[in-house]
DNA sequence: GAGCATTTTGCAACCGGTTGCAAAACGATT
DNA sequence: AATCGTTTTGCAACCGGTTGCAAAATGCTC
């Protein structure tokens, strides 16, 4: 239905190959022949199909945007970001929404049948496994939010969550918290996995300091609530370094709805700075993680992939920092 | 780099239409044929190239969601939502994000470019004529969240906002407030004039209670704090009716953060009872639109018009409810 | 085993573009 | 005006599939 270059070219009265040159930068076409060109183009309404020439030129600019987080508001950022930055240059960000799947295969397939450039696996839970994937499939790929690794297998980029478990750790120390906790994530997941080791190896290093740790179902307001509400039964610790904001929030909640108070009884700390952190009547302190950086950085490294495919695979790493809200008590003395 | 059709039909013998006819269900086939060219096909790795078959089959099963609300929580629910469904029926969602995008001729080329489909346009704030310029380049296309109207030209599926500003005054007016506002999303929005008609509509009719209105800059959280903020600094109403969830909690962050209670001093009723809206430091009674529904009709409008183009527009209105929680006082006597 | 209807298969053209190559047009030089 | 070097243009093959059509194969019946 829509015009086509063969239109376009009978209505121009010149070749088909003449047409197709005009649409390509850097062809050879003489200024009258565009000017004719492009008339016609324009009266005929016609765009050229990406599609079609996708099928020569192997460039689809189709880019996978693989997540299995839809519950987690800060992924609304990430999306807002990434689609964004694709767009801006010149690719197409095609969602795969991974929340049922296991299997890495069927996505693959998917991916692969509508030729994708690249693909971004944007998810701090999926096994590093799963973005090697794509690449032994042959796709350039991305792992934002993914696991540090001293010989990464893909492109990783993301934070050093074993440091912010130290650095949570050094928080709480420096606060004069003298029973401290961690409370996880999904403990399958490789950012918990990572986050708890920084914090209990900081913590080694202050014996006198007691230390526990347990781990929700989920990175969500409703596991972390329930996990604290567990955690109160009995004796609580004196402050809690949670897996990431959403967990604090609903851990607070719990607090506070058996009314104690924040930082009162019980102190938090978070981790992402998710937008909802900064809200007034939550006043979450938390690790900033830098996702817009991340993201920026993850698009760079993909298009890059896109001239270089073989490029060799790096980690690429993100400073966090403590953002003080009203959730810790103040530093004594 | 990926085996192609010819690969396959070379290995197993056979003609290419052989191949191309084993995958595609339908064709006629025998068992043996078939046997011969899955082997091959197994063998090679082979899976076929979506995009080349659209070529000739005019479909490519990508379907165009673009929205311009990445900043809303609700709207990461709207894209699990999509995204799962639209894969469940294999579909592909290609993602535009309009946040900075005003003119809609852009993302039209760009979705003409790739073939989509169809289009979904999600979003509550864009106005009708937006989703009208996708029908007349000749897409498919459902405006979901999109305005109610009575001679519509595209589909539309979403609620009766009007009916939500009634229902709204209804229950503070049953409540037996006598001082009540409507704290609106951005004026410009169909979904805000709307919710504001009906409001002033319902209440018209109990002229002895005081009714004003006043604008958010945006459907957010720092746009309806600031908005509330500035409410509270002459004398406030007894009740307020917000554009949405995410802003009545940043409404409620104003008011408590003011040293007034909720709903003590002032009541709170959103609009969309987003997860966040029942967490328990939160719980705010609210309006629930049922977004599983409105989606799920979408997608099933949106499927549809692949069959049938030309199918003639409705607008399919989901009913709403008033979720209580704890933002408003309970009903007198 | 011949005759027939039915199914299965391959040929070849096509979908909407791109691109290597050679012919045509152009411009400069003598 | 003839020669030569450059640029511009068109031809035709190709990308990875699909599909109408006719030929080949199959299955039945007698």
């Amino acid at each position: 239905m829509p015009p086509t270059l063969k239109d376009v070219a009978e209505r121009a009265g010149v070749s088909r190959a003449a047409v197709s040159r005009t649409f390509t930068d850097g062809a050879s076409v003489s200024p009258k022949m565009r000017r004719k060109v492009e008339k016609a183009a324009t009266e005929l309404g016609y765009s050229p199909n990406a599609l079609a020439s996708s099928l020569t030129t192997g460039r689809t600019k189709l880019i996978g945007l693989v997540s299995n987080n839809f519950h987690n508001p800060i992924f609304l950022e990430v999306f807002d970001l990434f689609t964004r930055g694709l767009q801006d240059r010149g690719l197409r960000p095609l969602l795969v929404n991974l929340s049922n799947e296991t299997d890495p295969a069927n996505s693959i397939r998917m991916l692969r049948q509508y030729s994708v450039d690249g693909v971004v696996v944007a998810s701090s839970t999926l096994p590093p496994g799963f973005a090697k994937s794509f690449r032994d499939a042959g796709v350039p790929v991305v792992h934002s939010f993914g696991r540090y690794s001293s010989s990464p297998e893909v492109h990783v980029v993301g934070i050093d969550n074993a440091e912010c478990g130290r650095m949570a750790a050094r928080e709480l120390i420096r606060r004069g918290y003298r029973d401290v906790a961690f409370l996880g994530g999904p403990e399958g997941a490789t950012s918990t996995q990572d986050r708890l080791r920084g914090f209990l190896e900081e913590l080694a290093r202050h014996p006198e300091i007691a230390v526990r740790h347990s781990f929700a179902e989920a990175y969500s307001f409703n596991a972390g609530r329930r996990e604290m509400l567990k955690r109160l039964e009995d004796r609580p610790a004196e402050a809690y370094f949670c897996g990431d904001d959403v967990l604090s929030i609903g851990a607070l909640s719990a607090v506070t709805g058996s009314g104690l108070t924040v930082p009162g009884d019980i102190g938090l700390i978070g981790l992402n700075d998710m937008e909802m952190a900064g809200w007034e009547n939550i006043n979450l302190t938390t690790i900033r993680q830098p996702i817009s950086e991340i993201i920026g950085s993850s698009i760079e490294l993909i298009v890059s992939m896109l001239e270089n495919p073989d490029r060799y695979p790096e980690t690429r790493l993100f400073p966090c920092r403590v953002i003080e809200r009203g959730t810790l008590r103040p530093v004594p003395g």
